[in-house]
DNA sequence: GTAGTCATGTAAGACGTTACATGATTCT
DNA sequence: AGAATCATGTAACGTCTTACATGACTAC
């Protein structure tokens, strides 16, 4: 399971109540998921019976108490044990390529219209990323290399969608250029 | 869900049984999903009591019956209208990048060491796909137009891969290269 | 006779999402 | 007064995977 060395990692970085950690993780387009909470009250409460993370109760003016969890030397050794684990090829569900596959029984221009919905949905999802990673906000830089493997996994994924952008422009332009392919007929 | 629409169109290529469905599925490494028996058997199930399949009970002299299923027309209907419904930004799920954000503790071998493992999954992934593209046994050509879409959503997996090798391996050299990078001290 | 493939399915559980519940405080 | 944010959590449900169950036939 990687969501528990998600958290793990953050909370290695700096101590965070579980409202934070949300707002941290589902705010971040790079390791997009959703953040829910169930998922991660749920993980806490399991790490720390893990003896991964402890907390300290928060107490403040202003509000309710906050649960305030870091990291145990254990944790920290689970996660280097984890960081040294063989790495897997990543998963990507594009749905899209799926639509594609069995878009037979359209038209030329049915196929054209989604090919320019597909780059606009990408290059919008491009543009909030880089405007993300310029402000910068959630990435460490405790020493020089973190700070550098922070923006290489950001032009991960920014070298991601600007390969998908190319290949759905690659894919228009040649149908625009080969009237062949015009119809599913 | 996308796992319906996805049967519906291997059926609408051509009529399947659950189990044929299953070697498809779980063969192809474009769309990879482990296709397994639970999903595939239930969502059949499912398909046929809304009405977009039917099947036909195929007996042979060796081995048990097949249930061999095939699209109907409000099947065929519905394909189409999910086929122009508005594409999604994929999704990817990279555990890599979330083992390098919190790689610090890591010595600079042990990184280099990481990397190269990446490098070496992703490769052979590669070559496994590029062979399965190459052998073509499982992309439809009922059209010319289809039959280049088959060989663009194949290409979207070869270059997302390409994609992630150069990613890795500028990674690498970087690392290489600038000294100051090379602890997590 | 043991293992593998053909073919159908079920059970159990992990993983994920959306939405709800609660209660205080702050902003308009 | 109503909405938004802070902060914790639960409920219900949907998705996905691993593993098991059954039974026949096939290959070594």
């Amino acid at each position: 399971m990687s969501i528990k060395h998600a958290v793990l990692g953050l909370l290695s970085w700096q101590p965070l109540s579980g409202y934070d950690l949300k707002k941290r993780i589902s705010s971040s387009t790079a390791f997009y998921w959703s953040g829910n909470n169930n998922q991660i009250y749920k993980t806490l409460i399991q790490l720390q019976e893990e003896g991964l993370v402890t907390f300290e109760e928060h107490f403040q003016e202003k509000g309710p108490a906050k649960k305030v969890y870091s990291v145990t030397p254990q944790g920290q050794e689970e996660l280097r044990k984890w960081a040294l684990s063989t790495p897997q090829v990543p998963e990507v569900r594009n749905t899209f390529l799926i639509q594609l596959a069995w878009a037979n029984e359209l038209s030329g221009e049915e196929l054209n219209s989604l090919i320019d919905q597909y780059d606009e949905e990408v290059s919008m999802h491009l543009l909030m990323h880089e405007e993300q990673t310029r402000r910068g906000s959630d990435a460490p830089h405790r020493t020089a290399r973190e700070a550098y493997m922070w923006q290489m996994i950001s032009e991960n994924t920014t070298t991601f969608l600007k390969n998908e952008l190319n290949w759905a422009r690659k894919l228009r332009h040649e149908l625009k250029d080969r009237p062949e392919l015009n119809s599913g007929e």
